[in-house]
DNA sequence: AGCATACTTGCATAATGGTGCAAATACGCA
DNA sequence: TGCGTATTTGCACCATTATGCAAGTATGCT
């Protein structure tokens, strides 16, 4: 009974885990995430530490400023980056606590919705066969 | 002086960091993580919890098996996926927790790279002035 | 060997994405 | 208001990618 009632609950956080899986796992933020362009942005404001202006972001990319633009858009869209205007300028920002948080919680999801135990291996079946 | 080896050793362990991060966000990883067939591939195995065969994971796939083959081998060669061939049949398992690990070197490698303290909020520099 | 099954690869086509230039917009300043 | 600076957007072009179909390869079975 007791076992039953534990697997039950297994299931369910399993079940959970799945949906939360299929949430964070979004294209869109993978998406932005795949260009050298957008990464190395994405690099210079983590190093950084604080949020700059498109034109300072811009500097030593060999790239046209309106490419810098439309890169800190996408990634502003898909959550990575804030912006805020700030007279003429727009301050682009990364918060690493907030994207350091997402990653984690894909980890933690993956974890949660695998099968406990057994199943955390890739060759297990054909050992078994 | 305990003061300046101190501040030393951060810039050193940013300067880490910095290279670290680089190498982590690869752009052929999220490359790979940003299509939406792909990322539904990934969630199958890993709630399914053991490697299953090309046909297996095709099912119920509205797209030609080719398609799934194709996007079986661009998640292994992105180092999502291994893959062994056992008779006819090709198993392709997701490691979960290598992934995992993945994903929070990644978060680690952010907060590393991001200066102490000070820079970690966006909206810091327009408060500011 | 011959045939069936599982998967991969070549090829043509359609769709999507990245880029630069030029024009437009937004704003500060005199 | 008029001008200069910062950023975004429209547009055309080129490169890359996704897809399906058909053919190819690899393997098991009789």
């Amino acid at each position: 009974m007791v076992q039953i009632r534990k697997r039950t609950r297994d299931r369910d956080r399993r079940s959970v885990a799945a949906t939360t899986l299929a949430e964070l796992l979004s294209p869109a933020l993978f998406r932005a995430l795949c260009d050298p362009g957008r990464l190395q942005i994405l690099g210079r404001l983590a190093c950084c530490g604080k949020s700059c202006t498109v034109g300072e972001i811009g500097e030593g990319c060999e790239v046209d400023l309106s490419v810098v633009s439309r890169h800190l858009a996408m990634l502003r869209e898909a959550g990575v980056l804030s912006s805020s205007k700030r007279g003429r300028n727009v301050y682009y920002g990364l918060d690493v606590d907030r994207l350091a948080a997402k990653l984690r919680a894909m980890a933690d999801a993956l974890e949660a919705c695998c099968p406990p135990g057994a199943a955390r291996r890739v060759d297990e079946r054909q050992r078994k066969s």
